[in-house]
DNA sequence: ATAATTATCTTTACTTTGTAGAATAAATTA
DNA sequence: TAATTTATTCTACAAAGTAAAGATAATTAT
């Protein structure tokens, strides 16, 4: 198991995204927070696109939102990341402190 | 100034290899870089589609190796990060920072 | 009930990145 | 000059990023 491929960019980011989200991640949501806190602004179609995939690649699994809602407007998909998601999430990481390591000391400062 | 498009996941390796590298940034090196530091084994072509196509963004830039190797083979093409290579490289490191930072905490292990 | 309104999610299409494999190139040595 | 060596370039296609327009499904107004 575990054909380890790598995350997106991007993917990577949604997947932060849904995880602090926790029980309340479902595309709005998701979209603000991207926005919020790394100023990106993604269209909604983009987001879905890449959500969709996600779940395919079992990264990520969705539930519907209760029928019943109190309020106009269609039902929400919420997501949550998958165990198999929270490993790539920490691989990714794990992979990238390596690689930052010890370039830090030589990387002097950008010249704004 | 500042287009400021996002990089790539296999981009963002590629320029913290060369960093890492400095001096002795090429084709061959970076690739072992890459497999040493995170086990990554991309082919040679697939590398140097990646940094044609950074370099063309303006966040590497080369020059050719001494015309005079003493040794068989061509003549070697090096790298270095360009300040925006960098720039491009500590938005990244910044916004990743800020998407874990609150992540960690619920983030309770994975369950191997 | 039927038409607006509202809040979401889906589809479609296209651009950019990631990747490999085969082809070239340029220097050294037999 | 024909091998050999070391390296880069070309060609092609799959995967990921992204927007714009379209379709759904509730709720509320008429």
């Amino acid at each position: 198991m575990g054909k380890s491929r790598f995350l997106g960019e991007f993917e990577q980011y949604v997947l932060l995204a849904i995880l602090r989200l926790s029980e309340q991640a479902y595309g709005t949501t998701i979209r603000q927070v991207l926005f919020d806190v790394i100023q990106r602004d993604v269209s909604i179609g983009a987001l879905y696109t890449t959500l969709t995939r996600l779940e395919e690649k079992g990264l990520i699994s969705s539930r519907l939102g209760e029928a019943t809602a109190e309020r106009g407007g269609r039902a929400k998909k919420y997501f949550v990341v998958t165990g198999e998601g929270k490993r790539a999430l920490n691989d990714t990481r794990r992979s990238l402190d390596a690689m930052w390591r010890d370039v830090k000391l030589s990387f002097v400062g950008v010249s704004k």
